[in-house]
DNA sequence: TTGAAAGCGCTAACAC
DNA sequence: GTGTTAGCGCTTTCAA
């Protein structure tokens, strides 16, 4: 035996048949208890691996997930898509499946990409990430019935379940970030959002909204403040905001970067309230800022879920309940 | 035709034989410029893609790359390895390869995993990254004849040509933050380091020494502090030595942890003198700090020289000289 | 419950 | 320069 063993020597050790072997591993409940036993020694012995391309070519099942790697973010969010992946690849291989990862420069490179992956077997089923409403990947993928599902909502879509996908629920989270201030018998909570109109950011604002309203409290608009998610415009934002007199207690941020700056600007004001930003960075846990934090797990397991059970009953949205990191400031 | 097209119906179309179609795709310098056209066209107009999985199991060659996804870092400096691997990905698509990502919790895993993607045909080639001196997976992959190049010298080993490697000179990076310094004509230039020992922390601090011996300026020891990679200690760190009368002029720091530390101890100081890092972080992007890059892509396609030239003549280990990102600080 | 035969799509080796 | 044959390792029939 040179190589790899095959089926056909753990066979021979075994005093079985090929087929035999194959049941074992594939169907075990086919195989008499003592026949399996044996097999399964031989297997052990020999080191026996099934070889993967060959039962893919007779599958015709790669069991593999494409995931496009996004162009590099630079942002101090960037990660967020890493931590995603990272707990796929994770999760993937405890339920038997693969990651393969691919670039693509835009949304047409990344459907060529899907096209060659799913044609050739590379890959069966996809993730999505980054979608907005009429994404031509998302037509391609259902026109041409590719199994996918997204990282993100289709935002602005009349129709939000024409496909499977799983979002985090920013308003719940903007709104536990309210509430716990709300709970500490704050009042005056600012909101410092990015500019509308914004999918994401205008679903973080609202949980800040509904958790005012929660209590009664009316919307003030001088207590909300907008500005793009960097952290230079954020500090110069917040620093002209509070030299026009903003009376603020705290303040939600709808990114890690709008609450460093935020920080920043309060810092040299010399005048700081309580800050809450959104993502968790390595940031916010550096410095000390109290965050909200993705659980990319959760999305991660929820995503292996819609895509393993393609025909499955109930809803194919999930939206992940994001959980509120507190942290003193240093 | 049912399902996807195959090389025998390209060849009914075209009016050849399999076989030249598959010459048209592998070696087209075989086949006459007339009929490779012809089968070109066929190709084109089927949308024929070649079934990865059956070329897989015909060649014994996967074309993949295996990469292990560490297990998540939280520290400010946990994205080098998904920008290495985002270069990765990009350029190995560039080279016919595919990377294919797998989590371990350790080494022992990690080399049961290998094991399994490379006895399974599923990889053929590995990367692994932050090793260490006198590491099992190294021994592993040698002993097993698993092709492979790891991103990290292997820190204190006697021979350092055991295996293919690629790194970064930390050292250049520190050096060339120096010599910036002096040129600008400061001359009391402080190093913020890890504890010793440290393989990569050691070698920063060394471009640092370096630098200044070159100039013929005498190290002092009051010019150095040390704290673990962390931004809270490296403030108090910082924080303790400017209380104590550090004299100091400008400070090379060996990461963006310690740079931000540092940065954060100066404001609180009220006494602030040009600080540059190490990672070129989104952090220090954000903070307008300066620090040194370390160029993930030529890393990559360093590690993709060395992968897919087994045999190469030459040396099988390279260094990156990172870059020097001067900001100013807002 | 086990075995034999067939074939997934491709390419290396050889014949023409 | 092109076609024919064989077989990579596996699993899905179907027969025993």
């Amino acid at each position: 035996m040179t190589g790899m063993p095959t089926v056909l020597d753990v066979a021979r050790v075994a005093g079985v048949s090929r087929q035999t072997v194959s049941n074992v591993i594939n169907a075990p409940e086919l195989v008499r208890e003592e026949t399996r036993q044996r097999v399964k020694t031989a297997i052990a012995a020999l080191g026996y691996q099934p070889h993967a391309s060959a039962r893919r070519l007779r599958t015709r099942q790669s069991s593999t997930i494409g995931v496009r790697l996004d162009q590099a973010r630079d942002g101090i969010s960037g990660n967020l898509l890493d931590r995603f992946l990272h707990a796929m690849t994770l999760q993937a291989d405890a339920r038997g499946r693969r990651v393969l990862l691919f670039a693509a420069s835009d949304a047409h490179d990344e459907v060529e990409h899907i096209r060659r992956l799913s044609d050739g077997a590379d890959a069966d089923t996809f993730v999505l990430t980054s979608t907005e409403h009429g994404d031509a990947r998302v037509a391609w993928m259902l026109e041409n019935h590719v199994p996918f599902v997204t990282f993100g909502r289709p935002w602005g879509a009349e129709d939000m379940t024409t496909h499977a996908w799983v979002d985090v629920d920013g308003r719940a989270g903007t709104a536990a970030a309210t509430d716990h201030f709300l709970d500490q018998g704050l009042q005056r909570i600012g909101l410092l959002g990015w500019p509308q109109p914004s999918g994401t950011g205008d679903d973080r604002r609202r949980g800040w909204e509904e958790a005012l309203a929660a209590r009664g409290i009316a919307l003030d608009p001088a207590l909300t403040a907008e500005s793009p998610d960097d952290v230079g415009t954020a500090e110069s934002v917040v620093a002209e905001w509070w030299r026009s007199g903003a009376d603020v207690e705290a303040l939600v941020c709808v990114s890690d970067s709008l609450a460093l700056g935020a920080s920043m600007a309060m810092q040299r004001a010399g005048r700081s309230v309580p800050v809450v930003g959104f993502d968790n960075t390595p940031v916010a846990r550096a410095l000390g800022i109290s965050s909200v934090e993705q659980r990319t797990d959760l999305v991660a397991a929820s995503v292996l879920d819609l895509l393993l059970a393609p025909g499955a009953a109930g809803s194919r949205q999930r939206l992940i309940t994001p959980e509120l990191v507190v942290r003193e400031p240093r």
